[in-house]
DNA sequence: ACCGGTCTATATCGATCGCTCTAGATGCCG
DNA sequence: CGGCATCTAGAGCGATCGATATAGACCGGT
């Protein structure tokens, strides 16, 4: 079964999330995920890196999928995006500040990292801000103006993350998600 | 001598902003810093934890002294932090996109970590805060817009960072910034 | 010359790191 | 039932982790 991959996966993106790459080890992953340990090297014979670039993989799928239903719910992508970073200090809080982005804690951990981290950080990042540069042109925005936007949205969205997760408050999230929605909906004309 | 003790915190805050705090490891900093293991423990007998203290303490510092500069040195606000982005943009470049923060990269690594280190992040971002906020409302902004602002301004910042971290690429640092000066600007009624 | 504190120098500790190896379950196909 | 690929199980590898212990170098003050 792939059941169990999929568990190591999914329980890796929490593990990156919250203590970065380098600050989880197998052994710990292994037991949070009640998977065996000889499955790990069964499904990712590249070892860590490898189960690195799966995990940071699925992560770009996950959030790309939420990305895209909140461009698909909320008809204004201002108002989407709000709804992005409002629902992200919601599960910060929720998670008592300790779950992240493990795509960016990974990219924080990569200095002298397998290249192929790298690229995949790369990846996940470069989903999300097509979909969110998609969502702009859309409705109405030239591309070179929706990419530079995106880049606004995305790199806010990343950097109020940390800043909540170590003030433990979701000021720096409100605040900047709601500079960002009053750009966005500046840009859009309404 | 403190110059041991100094070149010690110097060289983790390099290594952490390259590799994170749980990447990088004791050995490679007394290697790279040309310090005898003996003296480490010697300077910070609370062992990692008290170093990364240190370190973050020193990195606030150092980061807020050039916040502080920037504002001195460029009377708009709105222009100074636009200098802050391209700054980075420089510098990140000319590292080769290995070196970042190292208050972003210790906060995303500090899960299960010492609550210290955790409150030593947090100290570093509110210094910085408060600097980019007094500098907004010297120029008119009430002091709770300012800090809204400060929020967005930081967190773009960082966010910024990491995608052209993982990407190797200034045009987020370039395109976020440029967006937070023209929110800057048209705040100040420019 | 001697002493006391500061700093350096190594050798070593147990724990844990990522990883490899071999042996045994398990399940699908003939 | 037998044969084969998939998956699990866990002991154990060398290396490295953070941390400790102890001995000596250095140096100003008396």
């Amino acid at each position: 079964m792939t059941d169990t991959r999929s568990r190591l996966v999914r329980t890796a993106e929490a593990l990156f999330g919250a203590q970065g790459y380098a600050g989880s080890a197998l052994k710990q992953l292994t037991d949070s995920a009640g998977a065996p340990w000889g499955s790990l090297y069964h499904f990712f014979p590249g070892g860590k890196a490898e189960l690195g670039a799966a995990t940071l993989a699925f992560a770009g799928e996950k959030y790309g999928e939420a990305w895209r239903r909140a461009f698909a719910r909320t008809p204004d992508p201002a108002e989407a995006v709000w709804r992005m970073f409002e629902g992200q200090a919601r599960v910060l809080a929720g998670g008592g500040w300790r779950a992240g982005c493990p795509v960016a804690a990974t990219t924080l951990d990569m200095a002298g990292l397998d290249a192929a981290l790298r690229a995949a950080c790369a990846e996940a990042f470069a989903t999300w801000l097509a979909i969110i540069a998609e969502a702009l042109e859309a409705n109405g925005l030239p591309p070179s103006r929706a990419g530079a936007l995106a880049h606004l949205v995305l790199a806010t969205l990343e950097g109020a993350m940390i800043l909540a997760r170590a003030s433990g408050d979701p000021a720096p999230l409100l605040d900047a998600g709601a500079a960002v929605r009053d750009v966005l909906g500046r840009e859009l004309g309404r």
